[in-house]
RNA sequence: GGAGAGGUGGCAGAGUGGUCGAUUGCGGCGGUCUUGAAAACCGUUGAGCUGCGAGGCUCCGGGGGUUCGAAUCCCUCCCUCUCCGCCA
């Protein structure tokens, strides 16, 4: 969430910022001010009470301690009109910050200068595209990976149903290593680079569904184990950015770098129709996430870096891909400044979106209390955080079948192959 | 699942009703000494809100209560640990 600091300081760049996302932030943000003043004129007031209320205690007690206990018996009288008038204080002043952090928790976060103007898809900025030109594969015998993947025998679609439902495939055989391949490729790629692995939870409880903003609003997009009120993960991002709730790190830790795979559950409840066929949109799959907490003043430079990297992956798999700048209404509620990785499919002539690199600012970062300690100030400041995928599993999955399918058999990239154990799936 | 113990500042660990926002140790930071480092010694070191400032207020797992006064007493919820049971 926006900080207050970011909605009183600086008003007119908020307001004209959030236009951006097709949001009239005006009137909202008036509220907040008022709000905030009034909280402001009660805290003023309800410390004087409580500072007066103190200051009897005390003397009660130094009125007792010497015998005198009559004049404190009158003290006692006194104190109980303040501590009526601090309660409706109390009581009101709460009312005032819950109305207050109702409406501050609606204000999505402020997009970067460079965003584009939009509102679809449509508008988005392509900035790069790259990668092997297209095979011109058109013509008869060109499958779908959802048929490649029967006719090869490496994912079960129907199997999954039976086991759990639509959206839960059984990967097999060379699709099952494939996925191993996958997974351990981008791991060894994001380490070397210099992200620290990890191996999270891949359930979290609610303080972390709230950290990362997955909670309250978006609930019916996860999965929830109710026993225990337990939530499935969606991404990494999740447990790992919750690593930093509630912490003041050190300023020369940062940037902290750190990468996970785990499998991600959504419901993608209103999901349906083509969009969804074969490994387009799944309830579980796999995916390996980048996370970053930097300093405030490279957090774009680190932005730029995670996306050349996410970029120099897709290259090793020789996938034709493109980079788009997501424009304002395209953008998630948490982002500043996102870039979408797409991978282009001859076979369904659409692009795949296989990655999502953003930078979130200090938007996560003030939900999750993560600061850091400036060395020269020694005051704390809010971090910035940022993550990616690198890579999500299906849809790379889906490209690869499709780009790489020849009358022999499904070619497995250069890359690849020391971690499949082979060259061709047929 | 059963029984017990416990949740205090970055960590460890005191504190069971009144200058306790909290003794002390470790760690961190600054300094003395040293060619440099270590050791030793001295000082300093929780977070948030508010105020120009001095200062004031809040926070000892969360919430509620008792009291003039709560880290300390009561209620309730959450969590952690130990032992037993079950088990990859």
């Amino acid at each position: 969430m926006l900080t207050l600091k970011q909605i009183r300081d600086e008003r007119e760049l908020t307001v004209a910022r959030l236009a951006k996302k097709g949001v009239d932030a005006a009137p909202l943000i008036d509220k907040i001010i008022a709000l905030d003043d009034r909280r402001k004129a009660i805290q003023q007031q309800l410390d004087g009470n409580l500072a007066e209320q103190n200051k009897i205690a005390k003397e009660i007690g130094g009125l007792f301690k010497s015998g005198k206990a009559e004049e404190a018996n009158a003290l006692k009288e006194k104190v109980a009109g303040l501590k009526e008038q601090s309660k409706s204080l109390e009581a009101e002043q709460a009312e005032v910050i819950a109305g207050m952090e109702a409406l501050i928790v609606t204000l999505p976060n402020r997009p970067a200068e460079i965003v584009p103007e939009g509102k679809t898809a449509e508008d988005n900025l392509v900035v790069k595209m790259g990668g092997p030109e297209a095979k011109q594969l058109k013509g008869e015998g060109i499958l779908p990976h959802w048929e490649l993947a029967r006719k090869y025998d490496v994912i079960d679609f129907e199997l999954g149903n039976k086991l759990t439902g639509a959206g839960f495939p059984v990967y097999k055989g060379k699709g099952a290593r494939l996925q191993r391949a996958l997974i351990n490729f981008f791991l060894d790629t994001n380490t070397a680079a210099g992200f620290l692995e990890v191996e999270p939870p891949i359930m979290v409880n609610e303080a972390s569904g709230f950290g990362t903003g997955q909670l309250p609003d978006k609930e019916g997009q996860m999965y929830h184990a109710t026993v225990d009120n337990f939530y499935l993960i969606p991404t990494a991002e999740v447990p790992v950015t919750n690593i930093f709730r509630d912490e003041i790190v050190d300023e020369k830790e940062l940037p902290i770098k750190m990468t996970a795979y785990t499998p991600c559950f959504r419901r993608e409840a209103g999901s349906y129709g083509k969009d969804v066929r074969g490994l387009n949109r799944l309830h579980q799959f796999d995916k390996v996430e980048i996370v970053q907490v930097s300093h405030p003043s490279d957090s774009y430079d680190k932005l730029d870096e995670m996306v050349a990297h996410v970029e120099g992956i897709v290259q090793k798999l020789g996938l034709p891909y493109r980079i788009l700048r997501l424009c304002g209404g395209d953008m998630s509620f948490t982002s500043a400044l996102t870039y979408d990785f797409e991978v282009y499919s001859e076979a369904q002539d659409k692009w795949l979106e296989v990655s999502s690199v953003s930078n979130f600012e200090s938007f996560q970062a003030n939900r999750l209390k993560l600061r850091f300690r400036n060395a020269e100030t020694k005051k704390t400041e809010l971090a910035h955080t940022l993550n990616g995928s690198s890579l999500a599993l299906p849809r790379i999955v889906a490209a690869l079948l499709e780009n790489n399918q020849t009358p022999e058999g499904i070619v497995i990239p250069e890359a690849l192959r020391p971690y499949t154990g082979f060259d061709m799936i047929k």
